[in-house]
DNA sequence: CACCAATCTTTACATTGTAAATTATTCTTG
DNA sequence: CAAGAATAATTTACAATGTAAAGATTGGTG
């Protein structure tokens, strides 16, 4: 009974990186077919493994979804360090590009009702990725919020919540009519990074 | 063959009202379980009735949750009306709040692959909750956006991110943390009042 | 009353996630 | 190198879901 099929042939059982290719397999999916295209025989079918393989290495569906999407806060991370010692704009312009050019990917970081959010590596890169944001943001900006904000949490709050609306929107299709509307015709991303300087630096 | 149970007993064929009844467990469901327990048998069997009884009057699930998200679309302009010719941080907070009230509504709501965006109802009930929020936020702001925003649209998103992103921050639970941390202890509600006053209003 | 359309039920089936048991491979240790 | 243990992957089985198809029940209209 030596050999199986056609296919890679190197060894089926004991695939080496079974995990990553499963990751990998799974983000293409989500980018090309949507989040709910995410289903694990799907997955573990597209990547020529029985529906059990993914088990040893992530528990199940859930799993696999939280470790794709703690992947995206680590990728969010890097995108925001690089854009790094510049203005409030690049930073939430870095945030909000890293969304439309990833709109699956960035959908499920923020699902909770489909990922495992106490996971440790998924809480781990979500709360760097968010400090590094509050970070960024807050740079430049403490700006006029109420003499209470002695914190500054509401100013933080403020700065993040304009950045992701426009993502969410963004990712949604929200905007569209108001991009073609505008004259920006396709150019979407200068549309938001417009947008961006109308939220961010009215001072 | 008369009665069948102990129930409502009035006629267990042609339920009269059953439509509305499904929408009311739904809906139930919906804030009370999750979005993701708003399964068909799930909700028929809460309803008492058999899993194909919703056929008649909504096709498939996801017929039902595109009413669902419907009705949600038409309380959100009845919401924003109410408080009406005020400012445009009384416009943005009717919506945040309405949001964090109806959490799952709200989510079902901007759900674009869990219902159909081109059902003829939900699309006249979305744009006329969309066009009386760009109203009423526009009443206030034509702010300082650049030059080539002649239409005034770059404005209009920049706005109604501000509000949804933070409506969907504070549903998601990613506000919790700056909330206590700023000492508005559990009243979210107020933080968010003070975060709009921070975003809309800088001038 | 007879008929028809609408409403609801029953049955059946494909698909999904995953628990349990099994098989195959690699690693470790003598 | 030869077991034995540990890991990885498969197979099988089962409960739950959405819904298509066909049958049963009711109300309205001629």
């Amino acid at each position: 009974m030596a050999e199986k099929q056609t296919s890679a042939g190197k060894d089926d059982y004991h695939h080496g990186n079974l995990r990553v290719e499963l990751l990998r397999v799974a983000r293409d999916m989500l980018e090309a077919e949507g989040i709910n295209a995410l289903k694990l025989r799907a997955i573990t079918r597209e990547a020529g493994v029985s529906a059990m393989a993914a088990t040893p290495h992530f528990g199940n569906l859930r799993g696999l979804l939280t470790a794709l999407a703690t992947q995206g806060f680590e990728e969010l991370a890097c995108t925001l360090r690089e854009g790094n010692g510049r203005s409030v704009k690049d930073a939430g312009l870095a945030y909000v590009l890293f969304a439309v050019r990833n709109p699956g990917l960035f959908t499920l970081m923020f699902r909770g009702d489909a990922i495992n959010r106490h996971d440790a590596a998924f809480t781990h890169a979500a709360q760097q990725s968010f400090g590094l944001l509050g970070q960024l943001l807050a740079q430049t900006e403490p700006p006029k919020t109420h003499k209470s904000d002695v914190g500054g949490e509401v100013g933080q709050a403020a700065l993040w919540a304009k950045v992701h609306g426009l993502a969410v929107l963004a990712i949604d299709g929200l905007l569209a009519p108001l991009v073609v509307q505008s004259g920006f015709a396709d150019h979407q991303e200068a549309f938001l990074a417009q947008a961006l300087d109308a939220m961010v630096g009215p001072v």
